[in-house]
DNA sequence: GCCCACCCATCAGTCCAGCTGATCGATTCA
DNA sequence: TGAATCGATCAGCTGGACTGATGGGTGGGC
């Protein structure tokens, strides 16, 4: 069996106006088409929706229980319609975020809470993008964005099809021991070249962030000897509060120093820039607009320095 | 515009395979119908729910929007196919019963919490008839069923279409003021005319309540000066025990007797009966008959006068 | 009590939506 | 560059859906 809409549709007419007549006129149709639809149904599925009571017709408790799944029914297809309709105009829909770069994790939630005040009916979500390449959600549409973290020392490909708007730039600073910082005698800007016989902790060569340091040092004139190897800048940070090496650290890892660890500058400056990662093709799609629009504002509240 | 539900289907399948031909596989047609379907919605909502990529196709924004709600539409109908398939074999559905007869209300409680315990299926519902004929919202099938009392001394028109099932028999008592039947010396068993000359409390005549008493009376070969009339039963009670006359109270308006009111049986017995009316065509629709199968449990269960 | 009005079901006929099959342009892979 | 695959488009056909006419059945009015 296999009901139409069209049949729900008369079905539901003739359970509000009482008559084939009235529900035919109602809806534009001859009753002749109306029966024949009606008749469609228990055709297809052998059990009756109407029955004859005197020269009218009414509804049998299976035709009433069918006009309550037609109202669900109708209903989701008009909400369906005008939800198309809406999306074209206003900050509508759902917004799926791929979460992973814990660098933007820290103004997620200033963006959800904001992205939803403003907009209502936008139906904004996140999901944790385990191993897979967030860009590459992005592309194939099982998210609407997500963030990308970019070092200009280190470019990374871009993929075609995507925007990348920029949200900030964020700056390395260089993470040195207390005790070494003293004896150095260290100012606020040092050229990291003066800490080439250092043991350095980086995150591992085939990150990213990792690459960006080998590049800083490269570029400074020497091979850093990085002999502690991890991808989590706390726990960088902690090395060095051991006194065990120095460390390039984002200002965004910045937000809980240990004690006995100093902050000083590098004389060239080195920085990553964030990013948010959306399709080309919805761009002008209102709730795209409204989610560049308010990460904007975001940063700009947050004081980063916006790109 | 006005989408169908065939391009919904077709636009989910796409969504799902990720190719018109994998989907057209998959629903069991060629590409050349599902392209132009899809090829429809935009041209029916000027809204483009696929773009090409490559030589692929991806879903837009709009697109993936919409088949959230081609899911919800989709699962609806199909949720209504298996709706109507068990109506037929199960107690399933929406079962309303109107109340307004204060009569039965006492067993409404566990009429429902035994119906819903033994088919969770069902959707159990009640409303309350104001002033309009509870049968005729049977009939009309505005409810599926509903209380009705019938007095055999003055019976009630019954109404064609519906099946009245009994459930049982409410007896009337005598209720006397206590000084009066001390005076009087009544026994357990007395004539109600006895009780002739004595002022009466009683429905009003233009309810079958009412008539019944009036009806007894006579039958005893008396008319009785009906001084009080009044609808409500345990009103009554308060006004016998006032000593302000005698009435004829039935059994399940005896749940509270106020002290100095005297109860007593009449020689010939008085009862009313208690049925529930459904229509004649829907007794043999499964919730139907479980709701007639745990009233006569119920009644059986309160210890209750079956019929 | 009869007749007319009304309602619904059915049937033949028409029309259009939707499918098939073929063709073509575009893209990807070898 | 050639072969394969994908999607769009077009012509053509089929079946579903609506119209209009007919007939059975019921209810209200004179």
């Amino acid at each position: 069996m296999d009901l139409s809409v069209q049949q729900l549709r008369m079905l539901r007419e003739v359970s509000i106006r009482g008559t084939i007549a009235a529900a035919a006129d109602g809806l534009g149709y001859t009753p002749s088409a109306v029966s024949q639809q009606l008749g469609g149904i228990e055709k297809s599925t052998g059990i009756a929706v109407l029955e004859r009571v005197g020269r009218n017709v009414q509804l049998t408790d299976e035709g009433r229980e069918l006009v309550r799944h037609a109202e669900m029914v109708i209903r989701h297809l008009e909400q369906a319609e005008v939800a198309l309709e809406r999306m074209q105009t206003e900050a509508t829909g759902r917004l799926e975020i791929a979460v992973m770069e814990s660098v933007a994790n820290s103004m997620l939630g200033p963006l959800i809470v904001e992205l939803t005040a403003r907009h209502p009916a936008l139906d904004v979500r996140t999901r944790e993008a385990f191993g897979e390449d967030p860009t590459l959600l992005v592309r194939n549409g099982e998210v609407d964005a997500c963030f990308t973290v970019d070092h200009p020392a280190a470019p990374m490909a871009r993929r075609e099809g995507l925007d990348y708007v920029g949200l900030f730039r964020d700056w390395f600073r260089l993470a040195l021991p207390e005790q070494l910082a003293r004896d150095r005698e260290v100012g606020p800007i040092e050229d990291i070249a003066g800490f080439a016989d250092e043991r350095w902790i980086a995150p591992p060569w085939d990150d990213r962030c990792g690459r960006v340091v080998i590049q800083s040092c490269r570029l400074a004139g020497f091979e850093p000897d990085i002999a502690h190897s991890i991808d989590d800048y706390p726990a960088s940070l902690e090395l060095v509060a051991a006194g065990i090496g120095v460390a390039l650290v984002p200002d965004l890892a910045l937000r809980y120093v240990p004690e006995s660890v100093r902050i000083v500058n590098p004389a060239v400056p080195i920085c990553r820039t964030v990013d948010l990662a959306v399709r080309a093709s919805s761009r002008d799609r209102p709730a795209i607009a409204a989610l560049l629009d308010v990460a904007a504002a975001v940063v700009a509240r947050s004081g980063l320095d916006h790109d």
